[in-house]
DNA sequence: TATACTGTTATGTTGTAATGTTACAGTGGT
DNA sequence: ACCACTGTAACATTACAACATAACAGTATA
């Protein structure tokens, strides 16, 4: 099993898709030079249609992320870190605005980040 | 103005709708007993159709946010900030996860959370 | 009462995501 | 050559969000 679909999430699977592969080839967990799984094994594990995969490795393409080798598979190509982290970081910004305005104290953000990264500092409720 | 809509957003408008009401009372830009704009009115200002403001209302309502009063226009009742906080603060933690997948550092969340903040405090390494 | 607001309901149309299905075409191994 | 795999393409269908438009009903106020 490669990844997991959010189907309760607004984005788009064919999104969440596209967004995985990217956060794969970022952490090498995919490297340059190798094959994507199919079309067809990656729409079964998944649960999805055929479509919705060949979309996702499609617009791929466009962005030039993966390249295809007919008859054989979707290859990975290049993808540009840093505006990958760079976006990511964007959302992040937003997300935290938005929470600010809501009035919820930075503190209460600082916490829920050492309890994610296994934070060793004392981190109050 | 009352504010904006992110047309490029997956969430779909009626979502956002919703969202940004609940904000605004747990914020206490919206006080109990106060009216929200009319639908027609919001929609002009954000300019969407009616039926979406329609929609969103509607949905507020059976939530116990809203209440209707025919030929007036729909009144704040009632909000669970407590919950509203925690599910927003759920999404969160969710995110951080996910950007800690992707490898990003603890740090240059801590360092956008103080840029956020407008932060005064040192930030430790 | 007349008007101008309120909400309510209904119809039709558009665009998009996702599905299921079928068929065709290229590649590699046997 | 055959078969099993790859991608590619087209079709119909469903669901949903959002749109435009219209008509109807309740309330307040001049």
């Amino acid at each position: 099993m490669w990844f997991s679909i959010d189907f309760n999430s607004h984005v788009p699977v064919y999104k969440q898709i596209k967004e995985k592969i990217k956060s794969m080839i970022v952490t090498g967990k995919l490297k340059k030079g190798t094959f994507v799984p199919s079309i067809r094994s990656l729409a079964k594990d998944l649960g999805v249609n055929l479509n919705t995969v060949s979309r996702a490795y499609r617009e791929l393409v466009i962005e030039g992320v993966l390249k295809v080798v007919r008859g054989e598979g979707y290859m990975v190509e290049e993808l540009d870190s840093e505006k990958f982290i760079r976006r990511r970081l964007e959302e992040f910004k937003k997300m935290v605005s938005t929470l600010k305005e809501d009035g919820i104290e930075c503190k209460k953000l600082e916490s829920i980040l050492k309890e994610v990264y296994g934070g060793e500092e004392s981190a109050k409720s």
